[in-house]
DNA sequence: TTGAAAGCGCTAACAC
DNA sequence: GTGTTAGCGCTTTCAA
């Protein structure tokens, strides 16, 4: 079964192969008589012609795939992202590829090179940091460009998030009105944009609620070994904590970790809420009190804000902060009296 | 910052774009002189150089493009055969395409045709159904395929999977062991060969080891509801059970919500095995005995395979089955008396 | 060892 | 409305 070319088409229904390649396109399919876009759909059906999308690419320069870039597919933070963007892609014809970075800067900016080799139309890109190389190849190159989750300092592209700042502030609200007044903040690593905005957010609300004896640790990376560590030390600087905000649910779990390595129990001694709300953290024993954030809804509106750069061309770069939601469950509780 | 194309490069090193092809083509470059070699490179790093794939792949008809199928990359079971599988696909210079059918047949057929008429060089089919006619398709075309977790029951294609019949061994043995008598089976959907291999292999253990109080029930989908229901009718139906043995660990979850809904604990009432060691069941209280499948290294043998199709062509369907190991862990213990 | 030239399958600008 | 033509950027015979 060899493939079938769009000239044998247009020989099978007597037309030339221009006219054939009119009739089965939609958007020229206006400039062909109707009886001879019927006998070409004729042709190319029993035929079985499938196009080939190499040749037209070449021809159009436009290859209807997009790109996504993820850290860590193994991190469950972003599989409900590829799906949403997938699903969206997919219903307008694009097909997703999807890279993994490995957490490593290099492998990104290769991989990133290797995929704009291959004429993908966008980018959709969850794996910024503030300061960012590939990225900003990628702008000055004006490839399509969409950020999920994080983004870089230089905002030169359209990015959908969500509300980092209203979501600490919940965490810290609801620790204040259980009578926490000293709280730890549990910030991930430096150079991204989710760390940043939480650990201000933190600061201002925990200012504005006139709480006194507050700390931000930063955590490495966004793993529970960082996170085990980050607390760890803040732990043995300043015992006086009855609650930790974490700045991510892996996080909050090694902080739940260094927690039970010095004999202190959550929520009884010390609360701590976690951010994201990981698919299997309300499965843990005390299911983690975190921020909800509609992950897959994140991957769908990156998808059609880059469908709109695609066609449309225009676009202000947007910044779309999806609204968040507190899940309180086990892992806070009032502060215990001193 | 436009694309540079070859005949630039050529221009600059001062050669014929044919020569500058040969040049940078690692399979060609012998029939160049060293000399021309280092010019066209140097020259080709000067400028950026990105060789168009389109282009080539018109001209070769290869893409270098692989897809990867997924029933739903949400499912902690697939990211890491993701990861695995995208890791020597990439060193081999080939790109990952994921596909995610949520599930379901159709939306399978329709995604594998369309990469199909991208010209994409082969597939890894994680969503094998027993009887497949998406698998069938790809095998009548003859497009080189490889069955990665699961597999059909045509065996036209390379599988590589895990020692499921050994798996399921160990949590029996461990079980029985542990004094239970009366176990409890819960199967995967029908339609799955490690539904199957797993159901077959408990039911010969079982019999091996003289145990006769035995039951099977089959869950309607590999997901926690499924497991519950399937569990609680089970129990209702013979309560003398003190084991459950679950095909995998969504499963075993399921069953744990079954038993705590009659007020069973786990594990001092009945004990319970899953079956994958999903990154997360040894965080749960207590944590799952499960068996471990290497989930990672079935992606990267997945691959491997693959590219053995696409290089050398032919091949006999490899069968491969990986070793798997018992976790044991919080939720087995010995048989309560009665 | 290198240059010349043809062509992969398709689309789009231009003629008729 | 439809046919004609000229490439998209690359590889690969075939000559030189």
């Amino acid at each position: 079964m060899a493939r079938v070319r769009l000239v044998e088409v247009a020989r099978a229904a007597g037309v030339h192969p221009g006219t054939a390649s009119r009739a089965l396109n939609p958007e020229a399919r206006d400039g062909v008589s109707k009886q001879t876009v019927r006998r070409v759909e004729q042709a190319a059906k029993e035929l079985g012609y499938v196009p080939n999308s190499m040749a037209r690419g070449l021809r159009t320069s436009r290859t209807m795939v997009v790109a996504l870039v993820v850290p860590d597919i193994t991190n469950p933070l972003f599989p409900p992202i590829v799906r949403g963007a997938e699903h969206v892609l997919n219903a307008a014809g694009y097909t997703l590829v999807l890279t993994d970075t490995n957490n490593e800067a290099e492998t990104e900016r290769d991989q990133v090179r290797a995929l704009r080799g291959r004429g993908v139309d966008g980018f959709i890109v969850a794996t910024a940091r503030w300061e960012d190389e590939t990225l900003q190849e990628l702008a000055e190159a004006e490839v399509p460009t969409v950020l999920v989750n994080r983004r870089n300092g230089a905002g030169s592209f359209p990015f959908v998030g969500s509300d980092d700042r209203h979501g600490v502030r919940l965490c810290v609200e609801e620790l204040a009105d259980l009578g926490h007044r000293s709280i730890l903040h549990l910030a991930g690593p430096p150079n991204t944009s989710t760390a940043a905005s939480r650990a201000a957010a933190f600061t201002q609300v925990a200012a504005e609620r006139g709480l006194a004896d507050v700390y931000t640790a930063s955590a490495d990376s966004y793993s529970e070994e960082a996170g085990e560590e980050a607390a760890a030390h803040a732990l043995h600087e300043h015992p006086s904590f009855t609650a930790i905000v974490a700045a991510s649910d892996v996080l909050a779990l090694g902080a739940q970790a260094a927690l039970a390595a010095r004999g202190l129990r959550c929520p009884q001694d010390v609360s701590v809420t976690g951010y994201n709300d990981v698919d299997y953290v309300r499965k843990l024993t005390p299911p983690l009190t975190t921020v909800r954030v509609p992950l897959r809804r994140e991957g769908e509106l990156a998808a059609e804000t880059l469908l709109g750069l695609l066609d449309g061309g225009s676009s202000v770069p947007t910044q779309l902060l999806l609204p968040v939601e507190l899940m309180r469950r086990g892992t806070t509780a009032p502060a215990p009296a001193r």
